[in-house]
DNA sequence: ATAGTTTATGCTCTGTGCGCCATATTTGCG
DNA sequence: CGCAAATATGGCGCACAGAGCATAAACTAT
């Protein structure tokens, strides 16, 4: 699990796979993170205007985090999904 | 520049610290990113409710990335400020 | 095909982000 | 200290996210 986003967009493509990955419905990830099912289908479709509070409530459900770099490490993602 | 996010507030706190690190104004960046120098203020001091387009359009004009991946990953951290 | 589940979409309503403008407050430097 | 630059804060207006509820569309299986 290892996703780079440069859009919002990217970030519904992560969450979706993430979620999936989990074997977790919508409905599911909608009670564990306390955001809507229908704004759970929004977002992972890339709505634009998504709020930071909801990204942070899915992506701690999801037990994931996310992090901030550079954009010259394109590089070394191959590396790091050694871990 | 590599920060670990799981709470708007670490957004901001993030962003400021690339914007200085750059020796960038919130004015300037406000030029720079089409996002207004009041609202750069709020975002860096951890408005939850901040919009993700508004969110990436900093990451943008600072030359960042966002990266999403499980949270067992703290201890690899360290390793990849390497690069 | 048909029933059951999962996901998407339409509506209203409330809350709030952000643009925009002004100004207060803080910070940095002589 | 005193002044200028940088950052923070407040008000107004508009646009839109997200709750809540309903339902449609898309899958999945039997």
């Amino acid at each position: 699990m290892n996703y780079m986003a440069r859009r919002p967009k990217d970030i519904g493509h992560a969450l979706r796979e993430a979620r999936k990955q989990q074997g977790l419905t919508q409905t599911q990830l909608a009670s564990l993170s306390g955001v809507r099912q229908e704004t759970i289908s929004r977002v992972e479709n890339g709505i634009a205007g998504t709020k930071l509070v909801t990204f942070f409530a899915l992506l701690g459900a999801l037990d994931l985090e996310a992090t901030i770099r550079d954009r010259t490490r394109g590089s070394a993602a191959a590396f790091e999904d050694m871990f």
